[in-house]
DNA sequence: AGGCTAGTGACAGCGTCTGACATTTGACAA
DNA sequence: TTGTCAAATGTCAGACGCTGTCACTAGCCT
């Protein structure tokens, strides 16, 4: 019994079926666009018949956000795991810079984190695919919602205030991370500083006066 | 020369079948699902062939979208015809107040308002169609942008504060129209009351304390 | 009346995705 | 080792969205 922790032949054989699949997508999208990238392509460029590429992903879409899904969750995950004691608007901030520094680790585990970056531009600039993304940007501010009533003991559906700071909040973000991944500085410092100044320009955005220079 | 002003026969019967045709898929829409409505269904309740449906409609999608276009294009002349003196975020709510009241009218000529009520559930229901939305609402979102920052005289890639105020205030907007629009009052009055409320909820929800009661 | 052109139908084809069935391959027990 | 079971895969057929092409009809203009 030497094999006690590894996952059976068979697993591992399964999980190098899906990595080659992920990869050769994510490639051939980059290389020549997502639209015009077939699944027949991607099934030939591992070897595998095209019915095996649905059996492992929903369909193209899927390939693309297989690395969003894991930074979501691990948001979300820092959102509950902060201090009680800190205010939502707080909180959500502390999580997202949070999460955006240890991004490198845990996603350079599934994909070399320039290969993410350039997928997260792919995504802006293909509308199907920012579509699919705002869509469970949206799914995420739910949960979220959720996350905030609950730390702060809250009915969802009688105070609004949970869903309105985190659509305000998202909001932000999403015109931070837009403005950022089309930008020139793709460091993570130039990541919390725009967040952090976004944040910051809600203030002055919400006051009536924008024009005392 | 009697015929001035009428549009040509040619004209006429060409806006009768789009007509016919957005009808006729909307109808199908709701009573059988987005998804399990085909194009040829569509087209032949009109008694077209499914060619002719993709020379009115760039597909299903369209024909879904084509009545919040029109609301769309709408609310961004409001905003447009704002006085200037309103500060940004005073401008935006007027406007938006100022096109659901005339929205009765205005789309009532082109779909029955309780359709079209009706196909905004379908949209919020139907994950394809909800992403579109979404895409769609964050083009509004930048060329939103574009309008404060003009009226305010500033330059959109250096004060973050245009784009800022208008994805809080979309946001907002989002998030309380969905509400509305799955709730039980479907009034103009109860969306009026909603998008003041949750409006007059972002100063409290970005303040540090919750839960001084 | 007759030519021009927009609108249409009919057909073929590509790509995504699903269901059904047969085949192979790893897991496990006899 | 061998046989059995289940999981993974391949193959095939087909529905559906959407596009290109070509011929034909019907409104339009002179």
């Amino acid at each position: 019994m030497v094999t006690v922790s590894r996952p059976g032949l068979r697993e591992r054989k399964k999980q190098r079926t899906r990595d080659a699949l992920l990869h050769a997508a994510l490639e051939l999208f980059l290389a020549q666009g997502y639209e015009r990238t077939t699944v027949d392509e991607i099934a030939e460029a591992v070897d595998v018949s095209q019915r095996t590429f649905f059996r492992y992903f929903a369909g193209k879409e899927e390939a693309v956000f297989f690395a969003q899904s894991v930074t979501e969750a691990q948001f979300l995950d820092a959102v509950r795991q902060r201090p009680s004691h800190e205010a939502p608007l707080e909180a959500l901030r502390q999580a997202v810079l949070e999460v955006w520094d240890a991004l490198g680790e845990v996603v350079g585990q599934l994909l070399p984190p320039e290969l993410h970056l350039r997928v997260c531009r792919l995504i802006e600039s293909t509308p199907a695919l920012l579509a699919t993304q705002l869509r469970r940007s949206a799914e995420l501010e739910e949960r979220l919602a959720e996350v905030i009533a609950e730390r702060e003991g809250l009915d969802l559906d009688k105070d609004p205030r949970p869903r309105v700071a985190v659509a305000v909040f998202c909001g932000v973000l999403r015109v931070t991370k837009r403005l950022w991944s089309c930008g020139d500085d793709n460091s993570p410092a130039s990541m919390r500083e725009l967040t952090a100044c976004h944040l910051d320009a809600v203030g002055p955005a919400l006051a009536q006066k924008w024009r005392t220079g």
